[in-house]
DNA sequence: AGGCATATTGTAACCGATTACATTAAAATG
DNA sequence: CATTTTAATGTAATCGGTTACAATATGCCT
């Protein structure tokens, strides 16, 4: 591969020069630029972007860091992350960190020694201040860090969880149940609190029927066959995920009792598989690649030291209604 | 960020020194050795990766190009390749081609100015002369570049499709459609071929038996109807990936026939929905981690100089025995 | 004591760019 | 015409490491 030195001898002039060229900066006479054109084209060359990231202090890279790409409603976020990063040129780095504080705080290491330029998290693995620490901008993703410093894109989990419920009993359902998260979330806790808040004083509620789950589906399938057995009445459910949901669905329809006659699923998320099984779930989809492309362009705002119009962005969940819900 | 100079000053002795400390090479007194560490320490010293890497030319550093991340294929194989390198101590740039050459192209022309050491191609986008044109190792995933000079990870596709659809005519079906992918993927054609090598002499035979698809699920479901409705004795459907058998499934059971009873499906790939759905799709799984993770060490041996033991790995697929075929 | 291998450390070149500063020429100004 | 601006270019420092080479000290052998 060429370098500039190379370039700057076969156009007759100083290094100096040719970066001029490659930046459009400072003076450069057109006669001269020409000759430089040519010599980069005749030697085909590309300027070293480590060189240059060694004097600049930019990579144009950015890390994502999410708990587990596997997880299905990872893909979408990471694929709109990736998309607005290529649009600036940007470059994305992958990490998953399967929500372990110290594989994110050794990859976070890394990525600073890299040089890396910003970072968006999905993780609730670290401290406020530990993510204070970091030298880069951050933004935060759906597990909201409890920290006014970190700039977030969140949904609105518990008047989602609210209109849920409340979409389900206008459904006629009349008593439902709620498969929670794992309880260190606070997504999870949000959307079991937009539960509560519509259930709680109605006459047939009872703490019993909500049961933790861990956002898997197996959870979600043993949860609901435990629930079940213990309250047969029980005509619809809530689960926090759509995982967990799509586990609902498979007990109860092992069960035999008919979807969503007998029994009502909703799920949370709207991730794609939702719209794959039958009958199809009925979910309060987040706007999964709209949160991941904002989240980005935030990140993208930050590192160009503009200002953020807001350092909190909610967005809206929407009720998708399918199968999983009778009209 | 503390660097190297401030260490040496604060050690009391030269970069070199310090240098050859950080990489245990050279002669190094013990004492010194004991110096160096504690400036290192107290200063929170980190070694600038970029500057490193300028030096080196290594930047431990790959690039991970898939067509959508999206696709549930994809998810699965990122993570393993993740894994791996994370393993080994590389970082994984994500990219994604939408199998557009333009975008390919693009990509590696940007990732090799950044110095990336290797790369892993799950793409059929580029010719094999395009690809030989990298600079860094290439490990080529699924969809074989047609040249040697590239190492590949497959799998048995014709030898897979044989046996699904040997398995199917097992259980006792009789008229074996074929969903079959796009025709421009070497892996669509090769397990049309595998579906051909057992049916064609089959007196039902027939090449209207074989539908073209795109590997989507809607694609899937409609390719079905259409299919039902010119061959309603069709019984059983092969499909070339678990998406279009899903789309199938969807269909089938829209149009009230029983699965598994009077319809058949199986699938190709193995993704983590086919065992979500009712009834679980049987389907020839590919080892979709194991892939990856192969890729991944086939391409750190290339990065390291090692040879490899061979260019190319097949890997065998495996049916998976579920609900949408009779025992 | 002289010669040689080994150990320890430093100086300075190098990786490949950017850029502050200096120099000189040409154009604009009064 | 002298003076100031603007244009054009080059020299060399810098980013933060690695490493070839040189210099010196030490121990061992004959």
């Amino acid at each position: 591969m060429a370098n500039i030195k190379e370039v700057s001898q076969l156009a007759g002039v100083s290094v100096a020069t040719v970066s001029r060229v490659l930046n459009r900066s400072g003076y450069v006479h057109r006669d001269t630029e020409q000759k430089v054109l040519k010599a980069i084209e005749t030697l085909n060359y590309k300027p070293n972007l480590v060189a240059r990231s060694l004097s600049n202090k930019k990579t144009r890279t950015i890390g994502l860091m999410v708990p587990d790409i596997m997880n299905p409603f990872f893909p979408e976020l990471a694929r709109a992350v990736e998309d607005v990063m290529q649009l600036y040129g940007y470059t994305t780095i992958l990490c998953n960190s399967d929500e372990k504080a110290e594989k994110e705080k050794q990859y976070v290491q890394v990525l600073e020694q890299k040089y890396i330029e910003g970072l968006i998290l999905v993780s609730s693995a670290l401290s406020p201040e530990e993510v204070n620490r970091f030298e880069v901008p951050v933004v935060a993703i759906d597990r909201t860090i409890a920290s006014e410093k970190v700039p977030t894109v969140t949904v609105n989990n518990r008047e989602g969880a609210q209109q849920a419920v409340r979409f389900l009993l206008d459904r006629g359902y009349r008593k439902i149940a709620h498969l929670r998260g794992p309880s260190q979330l606070l997504n999870a806790e949000e959307r079991c609190r937009g539960y509560l808040d519509i259930v709680e004083k109605l006459d047939w509620f009872h703490p019993g029927l909500i049961v933790s789950g861990d956002y898997e589906m197996k959870q979600g399938a043993k949860a609901t066959e435990e629930l079940i057995q213990k309250h047969p009445d029980v005509d619809a459910i809530f689960a926090a995920n759509d995982l967990m949901a799509i586990g609902a669905i498979r007990t109860v329809q092992k069960l035999g009792l008919p979807i969503p006659e007998k029994m009502a699923v909703v799920g949370y998320d709207g991730i794609g598989i939702g719209g794959m099984i039958l009958p199809e779930l009925t979910t309060m989809a987040q706007p999964i690649y709209d949160m991941g492309a904002l989240a980005a362009r935030m990140l993208i705002r930050m590192i160009e030291k503009h200002s953020l119009d807001s350092m909190h962005h909610e967005v809206q969940v929407q009720l998708i209604e399918r199968g999983t819900t009778r009209r």
